[in-house]
DNA sequence: TGTACATCAGTGAACGCGCGTTCACTGATGTAC
DNA sequence: TGTACATCAGTGAACGCGCGTTCACTGATGTAC
């Protein structure tokens, strides 16, 4: 609670400094608390050693500086995914460490994620902020990359999109849900990567196997092995 | 704002008839309102027609009436799954009809899919509450009947896991952000479904594909077709 | 070199709000004698 | 049959809290003349 210290005023034509503190406040307040109600203007006006209409001076209102965290989130995670995606052995492994990255990154993270992508969001103008990142527009990328190298079928952004609806729920569940008795958080991670993965590469070439007779299918999938 | 009809006090020995109200009332407040925020006691209580401290007669405090409305969820979601399981044409593509009554319900009660399943819970209880209730429990059963009929390997409840991420992630995410530009939201619900089911059919087979050079997982691909 | 003035970075105090919760209470209905 | 009493279902008023936001203000630093 101690954090009284008082922050000296920035000298004259530095009145930008403040802001960038005030952001970074914000953020530390997510990771240190894991509560995102404990990023109040006057919890990161006093982690700052400022006043709380300070705040004001950089950030039209709480909104704004929440967007700001946004987009830094999404910064950091197109850090960690491009990183992971150079690991790749191929294409298709890069696009499965991404994933992975993707994953870890939220349970480092869990509160930044939770900001991000498990608030309600009604405005336009956060959905641009999501589907115009670095972060989506790379990962969309590579798996054009999978679509250009035979292993995918189909629009990549449509294929991205359903890959993404993977990630985010393990993503999601172990954010909401962190003392559920989950099997070990790697093997998961990486089975329902997997899963994706593979259940792109399989679906997206054999739409039409509802109509399949099950025996058939079993047949086939064991043809496989 | 005008439900100020006052409720006429119940027959003595039939007190526990408010508690039925108040759950009632608050589960319709996430419906009508569709802000989780909208739940306040206060809100509750006017929309019964009867004062704030009433409810402490029914729930020990807030929580305990969340909770209720999380069991009553849980009851409900289980209902709309067993119906869809009961069309399918076999074992497989019952848990796939599952899989899309579990997503649509989330769709078509929002803010009642997010409190269940979207918050932070910290406490044991509420492991308990999702793990141990019948929804889950009968599509483990389904997933088990699928290892059964050879669909799957494995064993039912890790499956169940990896298909519940894929089936929460597009949930979560239509839940979260509403007004994305998604596809059509029944084909986006069908394919991701369709993703998680031939991806645990197919890598429960093939544990070891991440070491095959891609051209050969392509060609082994193909080969399905 | 001195002084009036503008700008800049920030502050202190207050605003009204809705929230969960508590406490002492009321008033109708049934029961015992 | 009448009356005292217990029980039950609920109420009114207040508690303290933390929140986002606003407004008039301060005081140091630079600039113009």
């Amino acid at each position: 609670m101690s954090e009284a210290a008082v922050r000296p005023r920035s000298a004259r034509g530095k009145g930008a400094e403040l802001r960038g503190e005030v952001l970074r406040a914000a953020m530390d307040l997510l990771t240190e608390t894991g509560e995102e109600d404990a990023v109040s203007l006057r919890a990161v006006a006093q982690r700052v050693g400022v006043s709380v209409p300070s705040i004001y001076l950089h950030f039209a209102d709480k909104q704004a500086l929440l967007d700001a965290v946004c987009e830094e989130v999404f910064a950091a995670l197109d850090v960690q995914m491009r990183a992971a995606a150079l690991e790749g052995t191929d294409v298709f492994d890069g696009l499965r460490l991404q994933g992975i990255a993707y994953v870890r990154f939220a349970v480092a993270n869990p509160e930044h994620y939770r900001i991000v992508l498990m608030r309600k969001h009604l405005g336009g103008d956060h959905a641009d902020l999501v589907m115009a990142s670095a972060a989506f527009e790379h990962f969309v990328a590579s798996v054009q990359e999978c679509v250009d190298a035979g292993v995918f079928e189909g629009d990549a952004d449509a294929l991205a999109l359903r890959l993404w609806a993977a990630a985010h729920g393990v993503a999601a569940l172990l954010v909401a849900k962190p003392y559920f008795p989950w099997p070990p958080l790697e093997d998961y991670i990486e089975q329902v990567v997997r899963m994706a993965g593979m259940g792109i590469a399989l679906s997206s070439r054999m739409a039409d196997c509802d109509n399949l007779p099950l025996p058939e299918l079993v047949a086939k999938l064991n043809a496989l092995r």
